[in-house]
DNA sequence: ATGTCAGACAACGTCTGA
């Protein structure tokens, strides 16, 4: 089974990119995030044509995660167990944001998930950030099963090495060490992080800012990751990141990562 | 020097978020 996460930064936007990617690729389910759009205008007709079923849960203008699968989708959750909400600046009531979906693909459960961005150390986003994560915590603890996937955008890079200079991350958000101590939590509910193979410099970068060169000077983060059970993980043939589909003109500025299981 | 994107709104530029 081959299976995939990957920000597409706007699923329609990408589309044609998203399109070329399943033929050359040929995931059998791969995780979506940050699709901008809602299930009304998700491309599901064009996934479709490629074999594809989809999972979308999405509201419009900001973040949204989706799942396509070839091997069939059932059991579709949309959100985490408690889930917290965000109040933008002056707004009244917290807002839920589509940000985690999970679902039941070949026998395996699958959870695709967009972690909040946290912005700087000590804004309120931040702390939305630790407390979704808690939610996190508990929805996997909830789920938890033998053949169980954790896959996304987490805006965290698990470790120094996984960051081209820590001490240069906008806001001091993705290498704190509260936002670290929250995904390990998660790994101790037994999962494992898959850490994929670089296609270059030795570096599995999956995400690169679009501004200043940041891409062709390597200036980039580990941050999509995938968190597999015990038993997926021993399963692992491969996994790598596809980088050359972070080149060429109108890419998403991340990058999938593939893993490929023996089951 | 946050140097680029994407989407929404009401344009034909400006804002927000990343």
């Amino acid at each position: 089974m081959r299976i995939a996460t990957w920000n597409v930064n706007s699923v329609v936007a990408r589309l044609p990119r998203l399109l070329d990617w399943l033929g050359r690729a040929e995931p059998d389910v791969l995780c979506l995030q940050e699709i901008k759009t809602g299930e009304d205008t998700f491309p599901s007709d064009q996934v479709g044509e490629l074999g594809y079923e989809t999972a979308v849960h999405g509201t419009g203008r900001w973040n949204g995660v989706a799942l396509l699968s070839r091997i069939g989708v059932g059991d579709v959750r949309r959100g985490l167990v408690d889930e917290p909400g965000y109040s933008p600046d002056g707004a009244m009531f917290d807002v839920t944001e589509p940000r985690a979906i999970g679902a039941t693909c070949g026998g395996v459960r699958f959870w695709s998930v967009y972690v909040p961005n946290g912005r700087e150390l000590g804004h309120p986003h931040y702390d939305y950030k630790l407390d979704w994560l808690k939610a996190l915590q508990s929805t996997v603890a909830a789920e938890l099963t033998e053949r169980f996937v954790l896959l996304g955008d987490f805006n965290i890079a698990p470790t120094d090495e996984d960051v081209w200079d820590a001490g240069a991350v906008h806001g001091g958000t993705h290498v704190s060490q509260p936002e670290r101590d929250a995904l390990a939590r998660i790994r101790e509910l037994g999962l494992t992080d898959v850490v994929p193979r670089a296609m270059k410099y030795d570096t599995p970068y999956t995400y690169w800012d679009y501004r200043a060169g940041m891409f062709p000077k390597n200036m980039g983060m580990r941050i999509d990751l995938v968190y597999a059970s015990a038993a997926l993980s021993g399963a692992v043939r491969d996994a790598y990141v596809d980088r050359d589909a972070r080149k060429g003109t109108g890419p998403s500025d991340h990058a999938p990562v593939v893993v490929d299981l023996d089951i």
